[in-house]
DNA sequence: GTGAAAGCGCTAACAC
DNA sequence: GTGTTAGCGCTTTCAC
């Protein structure tokens, strides 16, 4: 540091406690954590006085202690599978927003899409404390599980749902997502269908309904095309090259894992000169920001993730005051966008 | 919680610490914290008696007290303006994972663009007693700069470059990428410019010098437009409109804040059946993972976010080790990818 | 309204 | 190699 440490009092603040803070404003540092944690149960007067310590002395209230002392943390750890995918972040955005708002702070680690990558994770986590658990999906290892209820914390899983939550879980079924989407596509009219999927459990089980209720329905399912973990644009385009290449794709609805994926097909469709929708149609998942505005427009899944972080967020929040939330099980639902690409 | 705390062993967990480990184990508290923090200071035999314990006990250490007791927290602030924005997160990513490869993790918070709010971020997280934290930007209030200076620890400022960092600072110059740009535009031939830019503080000085180059040089700067603090394919297509409807733009570059931007500006030019970039070229920055993937691919500005986050990480580590790193200012550069765009 | 005492569960000396 | 003694800087409880 090129500065020496000073604070706008002029002081060096190396070691300022609330007992320095208290000599200094004629009190004892019990005085002072009231003052901070209740301003109430002190008198004006006093108050005033150890404000104008803190200022001097630049304090800054040491949250280690305070919560080694008071066995709570104010800490919410986080597990997203990716800090990159924006799927994962709007939802967290509007949890920790909300968990802020309350005097929490976030703990966040990139976990990938392997569980036993997150239960190392999870072990690292709990050793600092927090005070609530949010994961991202319903699978994780058994000693995750246990170490997770041992830990006897509130734990939010979302973005799924399942019957056996660990403990609040706010999602959708990604089977009826698969679903839904076969149906409006035979609705829609469209006796042929391809995938182009990420490689993740859940996109394979939305492709995997998907392709299920599309068959079962008489449609043809011509190929599906997936990826190891990756959506992306690049493969998108890759996607439809394959399903035209290798699986002699020429016409109908191609389901998308994500609405990156669709873009690509989208981008690939035009490079072709393929006519969307009428030769090549375009369903994405995610409706992500952009879809609304792309040429032709995107067809897509909306799931509302604001809502499911608030949602989420609200749970968490309930079971923190020793209430317990409306529902441990929330489902969330999502919706089809029919836009001009199908 | 459904399920009564367990833990692997079949016992409950609630309040397990070193102590109860070392009396199942015959040994004392201190040398469970010894085998946990090296073992190498333990025999074999009590090691394996202490690990039994562990694995009987479910075990989690408390990080908090090991915290407090060694004011080391082995955690890292860090404040990025967005969690949904790709460029932010991508820094993040490789500067978290180099970071929890030795052992620290990450406390993360959005933190806007307006400095005020993320003094008060700052005050929040310094009471945590983060090991280093990470900003993104220079620019903060003078407390927010007297806090961290005063908290005696790391400060890596990434994603732009000044004289006076408040100690690390990893970035490169915006100013030298509006001028780089002004100048790609004018040696590929064009002689009319236009901007859509977001309205954060980066973006505009980005675009003012841009603006003030590409005149120097000759060229007429036909309008600008900017959106408050939100970059998206949306304000991108927007972005055409105005410039269009409202400057009378009609042929020429158009440089812009972002590739999310430059791919609205992009499909807005497809809509009007503009020729790109015959008629409407275009110019991105932050060279995104789709931007090679557009029809046409994207001409843009590429910023290596992993080496970027990569070497703020790097800098901490040294820091932290109590070395100094090679150099307290880094610049990361930038470097103009031309592709069919323009 | 304020203070004294007793921890929270660890790590950091220092003995042996 | 292992144990003992002191804290780390707060919150909690109980007195006054």
């Amino acid at each position: 540091m090129n500065v020496p440490a000073r604070t706008s009092g002029g002081r060096p603040s190396g070691r300022v406690t609330m007992a320095t803070v208290g000599k200094l404003a004629g009190v004892s540092q019990v005085t002072v954590s009231r003052a901070l944690s209740d301003p109430s149960k002190v008198s004006p007067a006093t108050m005033q006085r150890i404000q104008q310590a803190i200022d001097i002395t630049g304090f800054v209230p040491n949250a280690v202690a305070g919560a080694l002392a008071s066995r709570r943390s104010k800490l919410i750890s986080a597990l997203v599978p990716s800090l990159t995918n924006n799927v994962y972040a709007s939802m967290m955005q509007s949890f920790s927003d909300l968990m802020r708002d309350n005097g929490y702070e976030l703990l966040l680690s990139e976990c990938g899409f392997l569980p036993e990558a997150e239960e190392k994770l999870i072990a690292a986590h709990l050793s600092r404390r927090p005070d609530a658990f949010y994961l991202t999906g319903i699978h994780h290892t058994a000693r995750a599980r246990q170490m997770l209820i041992g830990a006897d914390i509130p734990v939010v899983e979302v973005w799924d749902l399942t019957d056996a939550p660990i403990d609040i879980c706010v999602g959708f079924h990604h089977r009826e997502v698969g679903w839904a989407m076969a149906d409006f596509a035979k609705e829609a009219g469209y006796s042929h269908a391809g995938t182009v999927s990420a490689g993740d459990e859940r996109a394979l089980r939305r492709r995997d309904s998907f392709v299920d209720r599309f068959s079962a329905r008489g449609g043809t399912c011509v190929g599906n095309v997936s990826f190891s973990y990756s959506a992306s644009v690049a493969n998108g385009r890759l996607g439809l090259t394959r399903l035209i290449d290798e699986h002699g794709f020429s016409s109908g609805l191609i389901a998308c894992s994500s609405d990156l994926m669709a873009q690509g097909v989208l981008i690939e469709a035009q490079k072709r000169n393929l006519a969307v929708p009428d030769q090549i149609a375009v369903l994405g998942f995610g409706d992500q920001d952009f879809a609304a505005f792309l040429e032709p427009a995107l067809s897509t899944v909306r799931v509302d993730r604001r809502a499911l972080g608030t949602s989420a967020a609200q749970a968490v929040l309930k079971r923190l005051q020793h209430a317990s939330p409306e529902s441990a099980r929330v489902d969330i639902g999502f919706e089809i966008i029919r836009r001009a690409s199908s």
